[in-house]
DNA sequence: AACTATTTATAAGA
DNA sequence: TTCTTATAAATAGTT
């Protein structure tokens, strides 16, 4: 909706995108609001832009209710097939101690993700902030690894599409070739005779080498212009 | 869109009502896809019908990982801490669910330290990237304002000692003039006397400012010294 | 489920 | 960001 028509994929212009975000994002939470209220059903929508933030939907405003339903939904299967084996006395303990690790857990991720800090002495931050670091260091390095991987790939595939193309347009020479020297016979044979009736087929653009080629078919030059870079790292490139 | 405005109410017709449900669920996560797609964003859309069925969409197909995600950005444990206590009868039920809690919640933390990364796609790579890197400006910025604070008190204390150390030097000098006023009178009075018997006590050294007070009790000065940084800002002191 | 008349959403431009 | 406007999309009511 709007001017022209739009293709489902990745807008690169970063200001575009972030305009367009905004706009759909109103959009989207309005038509949640309003599904929601005309056929009284229970939506709970959650958005997380490019940057990380957050922005939500949830029927009357009950975010963590509907989840919960959605847990209960969704995890119903693997419920019955987890707990089945388990057959112990024991729950209640095992159970608090799930519990409390589980909020351990939950208390350091969020201190993780930059969270909750207030609670941390100068310190606590000291060692988070160290250990975030050489996270970051690996993930980063491990990034580039696939990137690399990504660029020696294509290059490889790049090769191989280029020397598959040096030896088409050599084919191509040879073809050529073998059609002047039968041009060049004929017209021999023509002078012996000295019969000027025949007529002459019109000469073949000789710089054409895709003269002979099927048309639909992509060249290797156009697989290779495709290939340079898969669409995923673009964003990356320019970081 | 369609003939004749909408009210935002509940549809009563019920046949009416589900019609337009399905309509507009279509049209709901067709946008959440298209935002996703469009503006990169990480969108989870769950959505029950009157009835109790569920339809969802998550970008990617990853709706635990956002969900994940989003407890993190609000209160994380809320559900889990006040269901625990409530819910005596489906133990099993709630058992489990923790332990599938637990498991995402783990390999989303060994994500965040750094480690188990080749399980990770490039894409997700770049998300846990984003969010790490987040929590490290919140973190860095938190350490700054504790540091910060720290060094505004230091000052405040510092301040307050060193007039403090002003009002004694004042005190002192004080007491030294009256001390010269009494030597001075002494003199006066022995000079009239003309008597050389009495034996005058050695001349106090003037400028010991030290002189009267208690030795074994820290100066304002050291307290001021020791003050300057505590031990633990040290390592900050050069970043 | 299809079909339209309309209303909405929104892309592009300012 | 916000407003405007031309146009694409969504959809309410109908068949």
């Amino acid at each position: 909706m709007g001017r022209g028509r739009v293709q489902l994929k990745r807008i690169e212009n970063k200001i575009n995108r972030q305009v367009t975000f905004s706009k759909r994002r109103s959009g989207l939470l309005k038509k949640a609001h309003e599904i929601s209220v005309l056929c009284d059903a229970e939506v709970a929508l959650i958005v997380f832009s490019t940057k990380g933030k957050l922005f939500e939907y949830s029927t009357d405003s009950c975010m963590e209710r509907i989840l919960e339903r959605y847990e209960r939904y969704s995890y119903a299967d693997r419920q019955l097939v987890a707990t089945g084996s388990e057959t112990n006395g024991s729950w209640t303990l095992e159970h608090a101690k799930l519990k409390a690790r589980m909020e351990v857990l939950q208390r350091n991720q969020r201190h993780f993700m930059g969270e909750d800090l207030d609670t941390l002495s100068l310190k606590e931050l000291q060692s988070v902030e160290q250990q975030i670091d050489s996270a970051l260091k690996h993930i980063r390095s491990r990034k580039n690894q696939l990137m690399y991987e990504s660029i020696a790939e294509l290059q490889k595939k790049s090769k191989a599409l280029q020397e598959q193309n040096n030896q088409f347009a050599k084919t191509v020479k040879e073809k050529e070739k073998e059609k002047e020297i039968a041009q060049q016979n004929q017209k021999e044979q023509q002078n012996h005779i000295i019969d000027s009736s025949t007529v002459l087929p019109p000469p073949m653009q000789s710089l054409n080498i895709r003269g002979n080629r099927d048309e639909d078919e992509t060249t290797p030059m156009q697989h290779l212009a495709n290939a340079v870079l898969p669409s995923w790292m673009i964003p990356y490139l320019n970081e």
